[in-house]
DNA sequence: CAGTAGTGTTTACATTGTAAAATATACAGT
DNA sequence: ACTGTATATTTTACAATGTAAACACTACTG
């Protein structure tokens, strides 16, 4: 007797479709653009429909970051593998940083905004943990081959921990005494990495 | 003929007073707490008060993170800048790190909060260049005395960066593969600054 | 064609930042 | 002592936000 009821490829299309209308507008205006009304208003509908396909706006702002973090992920694989262990890992810094200099919007929602205890999510989770996978790799097939040495897990920490900082301060602009990134990374990456 | 105008010490104290109370609220409640109503309450002052000594609410948050840009200045410049250059780098690390765990609060508004165009204040300018100059001095220091090799710029930068991702994950709670801040520190240390 | 479960919209309200109006206060000049 | 006035503070008011609740619509089943 009652009405089709929304399929879950309806569910995720529209949630999909929410979410890049947010993050568009918050590439275009700025962070506080992003409301629940303006949101709506881009998608062209009304400012209460999304309250059936989220739970709230913070959730929205989740199941953005679950994508954003997907698409980091994506792009460390994204590297071919078959490059050579030292190769691989200048090339993972690489993808690392390109993510955040093409979609600095991004990497900010990512590393920077969330009020601490936003509310995680499976799918984030998962999407940081493949993250982690693939620098742990690197780093353990750098160690295997013996082009670099010390503990893998060990040395991955440091490797994530490294880029992580220096595009952190790039995005906001602290490094302004002359050394700008491009000079920087491959420096720091020699410095972790030199081979005794 | 008119009543006595604020002077520079009741404004100074006020602000002071008031960034406090801003920053009590945000350690025992969370930053969504922070309102100029809530941080009035806590004053005992009437919501609008502020205005008189803030532009808005985003100049009161700008004039706390200086406050507490300045603390974390002031706790790197108290490191004994006597001990030997490599004991200087470690325990300068070490007084960053501290910063960041016993006040997160502190460095998650410093880093990780502020929405990027956050307005900049000559104060927090300064506080910045002091924590740069004091980390930039003992690294070249640690060059000039031969217990470490490299640009000072560069490794300067390196050794921040890779503190402050280090920190940054650890806050993020990301370093959850069995090797916490105490064991990574050092290890990081060693692998930047191992001289050859 | 009528009933109904599920979808979408409208209305309403509490909370925020803050502008503007209203009020209180303390000093100067008489 | 008293009054006027420039400043300090509070009160009131309003627009914007997130979202709960009431309402209206829609398309299927009997």
């Amino acid at each position: 007797m009652p009405r089709k009821p929304l399929s879950q490829v309806d569910i995720d299309s529209f949630r999909d479709a929410y979410c890049e209308a947010a993050y568009a507008l918050y590439q275009r205006e700025d962070y506080d653009a992003v409301t629940m009304r303006g949101i709506a208003k881009v998608m062209g509908c009304s400012p209460m429909m999304a309250y059936r396909y989220f739970q709230n706006k913070e959730d929205v702002l989740a199941a953005l970051r679950a994508k954003l973090f997907d698409r980091l992920a994506q792009a460390l694989e994204d590297v071919p593998a078959t490059l050579a262990p030292l190769e691989y890992l200048q090339a993972l810094a690489r993808a690392y940083a390109n993510f955040a200099h093409e979609e600095p919007h991004a990497y900010r929602l990512l590393y920077v905004i969330h009020s601490h205890q936003a509310q995680t999510y499976p799918e984030t989770e998962l999407a940081q943990k493949r993250t982690r996978k693939t620098l742990f790799e690197a780093t353990r097939r750098g160690v295997e081959s013996g082009d670099i040495q010390g503990d893998p897990t060990l040395l991955a920490h440091t490797f994530w921990a490294c880029i992580h900082g220096l595009v952190s301060l790039d995005l906001a602009s602290q490094l302004t005494q002359g050394l700008g990134f491009d000079k920087l990374l491959p420096a720091m990456m020699n410095s972790l990495f030199k081979s005794a």
